[in-house]
DNA sequence: AATGAATGAGTGTTCATTCAT
DNA sequence: CATGAATGAACACTCATTCAT
């Protein structure tokens, strides 16, 4: 509609570079926000408060507060999937499979953590976080598949995947709220309990 | 002030039937729609609309929109614990006592389970309640003495207790979805998971 | 409709004993409620939760909580419109109408006061209770006609009936605030800056 | 934050204008309403559809309905207490400080009065404000100052100070209410009975 | 694009009043 | 008549979204 001025040859130029900014701006504040208050709390108001822009600003970027919490869905299961693809094509043996997809995890969980978060005052409602949604979903497709190869012992796939994500996620998070929180250990904790239990597990008659 | 006549050997008037009835439908509506919409979406208005009553009615059951859901999310919890209790008492083997809690849970999900009413005696957003807090800490003060006793590897007792407790949840939720839910295999799953994996877990230096 | 037992000869029957205690215990209710919390902040239920009797009961002595409103008011001035007629027609100066007036305004404070009303807590909004209004209306008129009638100097009658009102209405809560109301002191006080200050008062040009 | 850029010179632009013109309306509404309806019965909505705005704005100007009540009750006080003090500090003898009181006070009520509008300085509920508190209290200290020195009768100085205020607040309040108020004859007569009573009142025994 | 005031549907809750028992 | 549960209009207030500047 207005002649907007765009830069030749994809060198972006500052009103670009800005756009973008603000926009990862509102991402990562809606983020934080979506974290500690859960969707339905949180107000677009308490977003763009963080990012010093204006509410208008927000529908500039977003048509919705729906817009970004999916936005931010996506961009979580964006950059997850290559971490969990490369863990899923490398492991041959579904014990090395769990082992590094649960490690991937919990580095993304990590890695995903907004620095300066409060802990002590995790909210006491398990919330479905857009990208604990999406990582779930990639999860779960890849233990189902890993088992309907026969790379692990016929037994129930569906109870399978879900107490391996169960078991995943409950871990993850309590080692999110602990003090220094120890990656490897938790990693360990989770996957041999999956590991070690898979044998046990009763099998599935034919 | 309530000189109400109670008719004789207890037997219910009317009345008070009718009052059971509606705190039982508020209820059982709430249970849905939080259910389904959950607790912010959920207005209470939706609520009502599914019982018939008045706005007015359902606050002279319960005083608030919260008052209800806590309600709910307590109750399930509440109702287990003494269940719970007697299964910690009994067992004397960590072992007998995982297998006698996860069948314990798992006989009081179907029993719980109202038949034609799709839900589960706890609400799917999983809240740390009070009484949800109690059942997590029973079984974690019950893997503590476990591992103190020596009968089980020094384990991280937080982590186990957590992921006994997210397994135990989640193969419940999955067993109930099913067309002809077999409480055995689905415990025989949860508790072999559990007990198989927990030799393989890391041990913790002292 | 229904056929009602009605006593011979006017003396009352035990219902109509009781109806006629009822009623008077929810006037008296409403008193005290409409005096310590307004009328519109004060509800049906804060009335008869001090009657013992049920909100049904209510509606089967007065239509409405406006119409309790209105009884009080009604029988606030029934009450107190002897008194002051009595005053009207004993005194024949000014000076000794003012001084009865006052007094007997006064003593009608005190009577009407319920015993049990929590002063220290009075409320900050000066309110129109019923009684007051009444009072008020009928202190006005009187006042009125006593210039009118030339029992006083030709001052601004307007002024003057209304000055003397806000004097009593002042000094009588005040008096009422206070530990110990002193009735005689605080109607000497009022009569006194009335009586005191007519002579002064700059004349009407005819 | 907000970088909003301000016309230089101080010459509000037209959105400031608007800002402040709506800020206005709502509070001259709410001054009507309340006069009509009283606090309790009047609604924001009745005040906003005065205005042509819109709930939301009103919530835009004030955050509640209690604070347009108290921003109009204090208003008057708040603004009337400079001149009082003026008033104080000037005035020597207790007479004349009384004469330059009242005057000030109803020069003050006539000014306040924006013409067109049917209200006055103070709300028709006479509330205690903490500024209504101060100019009582301001009176009374001058009126226990003036009995100390001995200049004036040894009375009850919380009796005088209330019963002055009463009689200057209803004689300005009937003042207002002519048609051509004539400021000079009412706070003659208010002044003169204040002034003519005041020898008249009861001594304090010591 | 950016701003933030304006909008109004929608929320939880109260309470006068009705009515079945 | 008494009872107190049921009713629903009404209230203060919030917040996603729009729109004039």
């Amino acid at each position: 509609m207005s002649s907007t001025v765009v830069s030749l040859a994809g060198a972006p130029g500052k009103r670009e570079q800005n756009k973008l900014a603000n926009r990862a701006q509102i991402l990562e504040a809606a983020r934080a926000v979506f974290f500690e208050l859960g969707y339905e709390t949180a107000t677009v108001r308490d977003i763009i408060r963080r990012t010093g822009l204006s509410v208008g600003a927000f529908y500039n970027y977003y048509r919705s507060k729906e817009e970004v919490y999916e936005a931010l869905a996506d961009d979580g299961a964006r950059r997850f999937r290559p971490l969990l693809r490369a863990v899923t094509q490398e492991a041959l043996e579904f014990d090395a499979y769990i082992r590094a997809a649960v490690r991937a995890y919990f580095d993304f969980l990590i890695a995903e953590e907004n620095p300066g978060a409060d802990h002590s005052a995790f909210p006491s409602v398990r919330m479905e976080t857009p990208q604990m949604r999406a990582v779930f979903e990639e999860v779960k497709a890849a233990v189902t598949k890993v088992i309907e190869r026969g790379a692990a012992p016929k037994v129930d796939a569906d109870y399978l995947a879900g107490a391996a994500i169960a078991v995943a996620r409950e871990i993850g998070e309590r080692m999110l709220r602990r003090k220094d929180p120890d990656v490897a250990a938790a990693a360990d904790f989770a996957a041999a309990l999956i590991l070690g239990g898979l044998p046990a597990l009763p099998r599935l008659q034919t």
